[in-house]
DNA sequence: GTCTATACCAGGATAGAC
DNA sequence: GTCTATCCTGGTATAGAC
């Protein structure tokens, strides 16, 4: 049996909702309507929108890095293992309007505090390493081809998949999202 | 000699910048400040922020069809052509914090009014459309190679310049976005 | 921990003088 | 055309009762 989630924890999961659809411009009133709390208490367990929105980068940030060791230690291929880590983009957009938090925070980069910037460029660090490591040794693997720096092709790859994310929910069109990672994917095997 | 700009064209000016900088987050006091006039004189030219955001978008795509048209038209080979056009996309990157203002406009897509988001997605449509055709004729004359739909490509490849520009101004880092470029360049060219 | 109440600021928009 | 003045809404944040 689960125990019951904390105030706290269901602050963090609306706030994380909000951002994937709102970027940094969601409001401490959508998160206290949802809860049915007032916005006043949410300061008590975050003392501004600033600790809120870093805490819920930090903590996906953490989250999405155990799913990627997880791909990582599973013992599957590359191409297998890069088919995974894609769809974890490809479910974070399916449900509705939202998207990939970070994709949405770097967008509003500009008014966003300089703590919440640094998590989400983190994100894409952490991000940029993983793939550079698995596109390394499946090019070792004669898995994967490719011309150039492995880091390169890996912020290429994650480019495409924050724009194809941004295209397809503001035309509305999922099926744009997939046909452009699998050519993404096709890119690499041939 | 050129006529001098009237208030109406300076606004525009002005709020496409803020744009390119906050999205539709851009504010009228902004404008104001920036032009030493009052936020109700805005208003006197533009009737409400989706009205001046409209004629933003609208007057930037047709003056954006009419580069991409010279580009078609201009005798080039295909390289040449998808060179001088990547070339759009970075410099609108180049000056500071700006971006591409489709890509912001396309992140606060939840916000954005409907006739807004119509000319977003018009963009991104154009830009699928002269992209598509230019890849079948460089494939045509053994310029290019790609498997697949020329569409999904065109797709794949906006993607990528709207993404790499996004992370790339997350990052402060220009030469990130050149790199990624240079990718999708060199995956065409194989 | 959660509430009410409120302070304070900034946003877009309108009315009417000049 | 541009101004001042104002309205209304909604944002984050704080104080203090319960």
């Amino acid at each position: 049996m689960t125990a019951a989630l904390s105030t706290a924890d269901r602050i963090l999961d609306v706030a994380e909702s909000l951002v994937r659809t709102h970027g940094y411009g969601y409001s401490f009133a959508d998160i206290a309507s949802e809860l049915s709390i007032r916005k006043a208490s949410i300061h008590y367990h975050f003392a501004s929108k600033q600790t809120l929105t870093r805490a819920v980068t930090a903590r996906y940030r953490v989250a999405f890095a155990v799913r990627t060791a997880e791909v990582h230690e599973s013992g599957l291929g590359p191409l297998a293992q890069l088919e995974k880590y894609f769809g974890f983009y490809r479910d974070a957009l399916r449900d509705g309007d939202r998207m990939c938090l970070y994709g949405l925070l770097a967008a509003d980069c500009v008014t966003v505090p300089a703590a919440v910037r640094d998590e989400v460029n983190a994100f894409f660090a952490d991000q940029e390493r993983w793939l550079a490591r698995l596109l390394t040794a499946g090019r070792r693997d004669g898995v994967f081809s490719f011309a150039g720096s492995a880091n390169v092709e890996a912020l290429a790859l994650l480019a495409g998949l924050e724009g194809g994310m941004l295209m397809a929910r503001s035309r509305r069109d999922v099926h744009g999202f997939t046909a452009v990672v699998q050519r993404l994917v096709a890119n690499l095997i041939r």
